[in-house]
RNA sequence: GCGCCCGUAGCUCAGCUGGAUAGAGCAUCUGACUACGGAUCAGAAGGUCGGGAGUUCGAAUCUCUCCGGGCGCGCCA
């Protein structure tokens, strides 16, 4: 159980016996920066004292009293401090319950929780087209959507991961006019693809084949290749060309008309987005009857409504501008835009010895992502493209990442749990079987060390929920960085196995390594990245 | 001009639905194994949280404004 729930119901007593109503509050409690300051803090002394008329210390003076008089589980102190924080000092033996429940829920339970309630939610990432290779920028759009799938079904969501694929208008046009002149030896025309990929693909290609088709699905192939290096994976892979055949696209217009969302003008189909917090109209049919790419879009989101209760898109910067006119697009043909949610993930610059790595979109003139992976491993680049928060542009050095050294967290993070692999090993070589928790007496466990690694890992449902809510899978990052330290720092003052140490502490912790385990593999999982036995 | 994101230690970044003395990694300096992997650990130093104003018991966090950087603002996709 949640120490916070005893806390709360303790102060929840106090308050109603001093007078204040505490039903519809929500009792905050932090665990306070500094430890003086106790282990957990409340402020629902500042926040009531006004509304109950009185001041905060004389307020919180009144519920000290009354919590020392009473104390809740664990509680050892109950201070009143600064303008008017209720401050609690617990026993260690609230630790040891977190180790308790850590084990007992395991890497299957641990920090997961039920926001989603089973709700069926879509999340649409990648979605490059599929005329060239994905580039190094597209991996952090890859690395976060599939992240953010992972934490959502921990937090009950059933999740299906989508790829959109453009596989129709101009762009392909030209990508299959680009493939078949290098087939023939020829430059690919102006308007073409210029990149040498092309004239690789092109050797491929069986000289019967269609090269629109037999393009697309070589692209395709690359990318699934590319992403699976990344250990991720789509369940649908969904082609705009498709909605064509199925008359999806026609649907979709029509009933737009019968929601009166359009309107004719100047020989175009418009849709009223403006209404919606738009800045401008938007046409879907121009005049010469081509659709404009929005349209397809809006029936391919209308497609993902049929079959799904939410919506989640992982968009690039340069797509921000789209965002108010796809929410409207589904508000017009009757959906709540608060379902469609839509990340925007910023740049990522690319460095290598200090120098910037040029990136253009001209000319074919990219970085593969291919190559980063090449270069600096499968669970480095996804490591460092998720554990910075993606509104903020990002700084990719190659050199710092490719070092398997201190400079990468990454590494760091996966000694820790290789090293707790190899003192289980060296346990059991010493004659050590894990033991019953019941039979383990891990109030044992009072060393600094021990305890940080028990503080931290009550954190971890905290900072998932976090995560989940917010769309920040950086936040399992940086948590994992943290107790990873607090693992290695107790491996350095604790032995587990030892001349000095007596069988009891050796199974104590043992139990508490195991619990570290636990969590470190919950965490990167979430992020997608492996956790070694050994390195 | 309008919209979105960003501005925090020398560098790369956390912290942002308000909490007490603003954190981490790297870099710099000083230390630590005759026992579990030194890819580790301990310590030091490092700050006008871009500037200003407001809201209040309290602001890196919320509001306004200004400055600086990035990305967008098509009957292109």
């Amino acid at each position: 159980m949640d120490i916070r729930e005893h806390l709360r119901s303790g102060l929840s007593a106090a308050l109603a016996q001093v007078g204040v109503d505490s039903h519809d509050l929500e009792i905050a409690l932090e665990r306070p920066a500094n430890r003086d300051h106790g282990d957990w803090s409340s402020n629902v002394a500042l926040v009531t004292a006004k509304s109950a008329g009185t001041n905060p210390r004389a307020l919180g003076q009144q519920l000290v009293d009354l919590l020392a008089a009473d104390p809740p589980p664990h509680v050892t102190a109950v201070e009143l401090a600064g303008p008017g924080f209720v401050n609690f000092r617990l026993a260690d033996t609230w630790l040891h319950d977190v180790l308790t429940d850590v084990l007992e829920q395991g890497e299957a339970d641990y920090a997961r929780h039920n926001l989603g309630a089973g709700a069926r939610l879509n999340v649409e990432f990648v979605s490059a087209n599929p005329n060239k290779p994905l580039h190094a920028g597209h991996g952090r759009g890859a690395c976060y959507g599939d992240s953010i799938a992972r934490l959502r079904e921990r937090c009950g969501y059933q999740v299906t991961r989508e790829n959109y694929i453009n596989d129709r208008g101009v762009q392909m046009a030209r990508y299959g006019e680009s493939l078949a002149a290098r087939k023939r030896g020829e430059e690919p025309p102006e308007d073409g693809y210029q990149g040498d990929y092309l004239i690789d693909w092109a050797a491929e290609m069986p000289d019967d084949a269609d090269p629109l088709d037999w393009g697309r699905e070589r692209a395709l192939a690359s990318h699934r290749a590319t992403l699976a290096q990344l250990n991720v994976h789509h369940d649908v892979w969904f082609s705009e060309r498709s909605m064509v055949d199925s008359g999806a696209i026609d649907e979709t217009l029509s009933d737009l008309r019968e929601r009166d969302a359009v309107f004719d003008h100047d020989g175009a189909v418009w849709l009223r987005t403006t209404a919606l917090g738009d800045d401008k109209d938007r046409v879907l049919v121009k005049g010469d009857g081509d659709l404009t790419y929005l349209t397809p879009d809006i029936a391919y989101h209308r497609d993902k409504f049929s079959r799904s209760d939410r919506l989640f898109n992982v968009w690039g910067a340069d797509h921000h501008g789209y965002v108010a006119r796809m929410k409207a697009a589904m508000q017009l043909l009757g959906h709540d835009p608060g379902e469609l949610e839509i990340a925007i993930t910023q740049m990522v610059d690319f460095t290598r010895s200090g120098e910037e790595v040029k990136m253009s979109g001209r000319s074919g003139d990219f970085i593969a992502l291919d190559d980063i992976i090449a270069e600096v491993g499968p669970d480095a680049a996804r490591f460092t493209y998720l554990i910075q928060s993606v509104d903020s542009r990002q700084t990719f050095d190659l050199d710092v990442v490719a070092e398997q050294g201190m400079d990468n967290p990454v590494f760091y993070v996966q000694y820790a749990h290789a090293r707790i692999c190899s003192i289980v090993s060296r346990a059991a070589d010493a004659g050590f079987r894990p033991a019953p928790l019941a039979e383990t007496k891990i109030e044992l466990l009072v060393h600094p060390r021990e305890l940080e690694i028990l503080r931290s890992l009550q954190e971890l449902p905290d900072v998932v929920r976090l995560a989940c809510l917010d769309n920040g899978p950086h936040r399992v990052a940086a948590w994992a960085r943290e107790q990873a330290a607090a693992l290695h720092g107790f491996y350095h003052e604790c032995y587990v196995v030892g001349d000095g140490v007596s069988t009891e502490v050796t199974q104590a912790r043992l139990a508490l390594v195991a619990a570290s385990q636990v969590g470190l593999r919950v965490a990167l999982d979430l992020l997608g990245v492996s956790a070694p036995e050994s390195m």
